[in-house]
DNA sequence: TGGGATTATATGGGCGTCAATGGGTATATG
DNA sequence: CATATACCCATTGACGCCCATATAATCCCA
């Protein structure tokens, strides 16, 4: 599986430390086993997470805007600035800098959510709340949903 | 990680040394692990850097501009005139040209904005606002930042 | 197939190493 | 000779690496 799913509750110990789930860390390529990327969402007061091959696609992409534009720094500014490369240990476990544990609300313990893609990071409660809230969304709209999950490719 | 990413708060001591980040350090070729540019911001008061690698690339971009406009020779001169080179210590510091630190206004402490394939240095209060106003400008269309950081392969 | 044995995962803690910072002294350069 | 800069050494705190344990999952064989 090559995918970030299902959801786990995660400690911090004293240290700061958290384990990254066993199954997330299976997913990031074993080239790069040892180390991730974390960027505050753009939509909610979660950490969004994944491995560093997705953040060379995303330089690939800015670098083929207009170098003298304004959108080239905005874009270059908002994302390599904000994002953070942390190291995995070889327990697995890494540590989440303090100002995006701030902006997450995250204390004692980590919920990790999986995306598909990437993962996301919430305060526990906050997170639950969160996937209860989007579902609701979605249900209201049950024609989209049951199209999206029996559609065939 | 090959990329200038996340950011740091370095302090300026007595003799006008400031570290390089570590993480920026290691994005530096072996070859030339101890000489960085560095020039001004053409769009903002802060100082740019990179290694000496990434001058071929600065080179390329401005001659890929209309060789006839007047931009040419703006970019040309406001660039390639204005770089110095800077050696890196031992401990991984360096010193910031008076020139460019008045630029910049920076005093006693750098900011450090990682930006892909160079970074940037600014005033820590000017640097942390144009954060704030460049990530402003690209929620305004949220779809773009986000078709940036989400889009797939 | 039951149940003990082995392995994996989450978690805790000690300790050495490295990064950021400060300062003294040699050396270069005009 | 005077100022600036490079080199060397020292300190502090953070982080990585190692070892340890408990619980959970898996295996494996009788």
């Amino acid at each position: 599986m090559d995918l970030f799913v299902s959801k786990y509750f995660n400690k911090i110990d004293k240290k700061g430390r958290v384990s990254l789930p066993s199954s997330f860390r299976n997913v990031l390529p074993k080239a790069n086993k040892n180390e991730i990327i974390l960027y505050k969402s753009i939509k909610t007061p979660s950490i969004e997470g994944c491995g560093v091959g997705r953040l060379k696609e995303i330089a690939k992409r800015i670098n083929n805007l207009d170098f003298f534009s304004e959108d080239y720094d905005d874009f270059s500014t908002s994302i390599f600035s904000e994002i953070v490369t942390t190291n995995v240990d070889k327990e697995g476990r890494f540590l989440i800098p303090e100002e995006l544990k701030l902006y997450a609300g995250i204390k004692t313990e980590a919920a990790f959510f999986g995306q598909g893609h990437f993962f996301q990071m919430w305060e526990p409660k906050q997170g639950l709340k969160n996937t209860e809230d989007s579902r609701r969304r979605l249900l209201k709209e049950k024609k989209s949903l049951r199209m999206m999950l029996t559609q065939q490719k």
